[in-house]
DNA sequence: TAGCTTCTGCGTATGGTCTACGCAGAAAAG
DNA sequence: CTTTTCTGCGTAGACCATACGCAGAAGCTA
């Protein structure tokens, strides 16, 4: 029926399983999945740094450029574990959960892929998402804010928001727990070093606010995940004021020349 | 006066010129800042994967060698090329500017460091803000929180917020701009390129929301900071909302046993 | 001034990394 | 059976970061 015009890139295609496997030469004797799955094992073992091409093949008893049949390149590589390792994204819960449930499910989700595998923040993002589990994320991202009012590119920013901030709180908490673990001390504590390091660099020069900061000092061993739920709550919060905004004029029907809400780009300057 | 009980890590003391310099030996032939500055300048026209220390080293005049008197690891070479290239945040407008426009503006100054640098989003984040430039910035996001009400954690899990989704929109555009230096196109070509790609591989599978967005087609080449000042928009909103509410239940005094405020962790779920 | 100490630059060497190239042989097609 | 095509993989090249240790410069102390 509908032969693919365009040409995809030998990566995606990769990923999506489209390549045409010949049936002339001899059986293969690994699967792409084989190749995959034992570089995550690897990563989750004992980190990204250990993921190289030569411990991949030993790990699966093959010489180190067999693999190359399997994967144009390392990088490559590196993008499909994390592909898979991601896995597939929550499951919406109901047709009519709303839109901020769903989409704080997704952030959560987020989270807690990235908690499961903390060697995949040190896989540099490759462009945008396009392998198969990363476009249904993309899928349940987006469906999340149908029927919102949002506009396609609307929707793209606020998905970016939410999984950058999921990015972010990963990074630091694994850095912490990375820390912790290799000098042996609770994440508490490597958190109150860093506050009194920031403490020792600060005292001399004029940081007010730094200053004010520590001087609330404050538990640090609480629930670091409060944190996260608060800047994901400011999140929705503010996509839900836009989206009552525009829900409000759809209502009124004959809009007159409403472009954006009500505070559609407030207290964003224009320049840099 | 004060001698810093707490001994600094070897990293941090080095970022803050707080190693006292011998006097015994004969004198350095270079300064860190050479070093730095160099690494900046390969980085710069080269890109993060042409710094390499013998690249460096000879740039400078040097054996490969000379630069470990400068610095302990080439990851820390790294750290500080990160904090001098990220430069002083954008300074305060003024006292009474409101946290709203100086928020914005510090997301955006965030944004312009990322894209006047564009190797900075390769180099991956080691740890919590300590080094200079990086403790000038938190300095500054805390200062346009300052008097919100927002507690200690809550201002960080904003900043974080801002600063993630600045890094998310820096890395996309970057990575289209330069798979689109790449190959010789223009950026929307190559955004037009993904959405081809994008559809190819959904054709098979059940992606409503993603072919409604497809469908919604649309303008590639329009303004894309439009849509990165759309995000920021949201998170200041969300912010903006979480403020209101402090202020309303300060002003009603004896608040009776106000956790949060109306919205405080409004539709994020607690289990995972 | 002599000697000691300390620090500098850096030559050498180790043990990695990715991957281009090409060959021997296996398996299927004609 | 021949030809084609694909497989695994051995070899080799071009890098990389960095541990170690040495010769000599520069300052301090006597």
């Amino acid at each position: 029926m509908n032969g693919p015009d365009i040409e995809l890139p030998e990566n995606v295609a990769l990923a999506w399983g489209l390549r045409n496997r010949p049936s002339r030469g001899p059986k293969r004797s690994l699967s792409l999945d084989q190749v995959v799955s034992t570089g995550i094992q690897i990563a989750q073992a004992d980190g990204l740094a250990a993921v190289s091409m030569s411990r991949v093949a030993s790990e699966l008893g093959v010489a180190t450029m067999s693999l190359y049949r399997y994967v144009p390149t390392k990088h490559d590589l590196l993008d499909l574990m994390v592909d898979t390792a991601y896995g597939p994204p929550p499951r919406p819960r109901g047709v009519d959960e709303g839109w901020r449930p769903a989409l704080a499910r997704w952030g959560e989700g987020n989270l807690t892929a990235l908690r499961r595998q903390p060697w995949m923040r040190h896989v540099p993002i490759s462009g945008p998402p396009i392998n198969p589990n990363q476009v249904r994320w993309l899928e349940y991202g987006l469906a999340a804010l149908r029927g919102t009012g949002l506009r396609a590119t609307e929707q793209i920013s606020t998905i970016m928001l939410v999984s950058g901030y999921a990015r972010s709180w990963a990074t630091l908490t694994a850095d912490i727990a990375e820390a912790a673990a290799r000098t042996g001390q609770t994440p508490a504590e490597v958190g109150l070093r860093y506050w009194q390091h920031l403490a020792v660099v600060t005292a001399p020069g004029p940081y007010p606010a730094i200053h004010e900061l520590l001087a609330e000092g404050g538990e640090y061993d609480e629930d670091v995940d409060l944190e996260w739920r608060f800047g994901l709550g400011r999140v929705l919060d503010g996509v839900a004021v836009m989206i009552e905004a525009r829900a409000a004029e759809a209502s009124r029907d004959a809009g007159p020349s409403g472009d954006g809400g009500p505070s559609g780009d407030g207290g964003v300057p224009a320049g840099a």
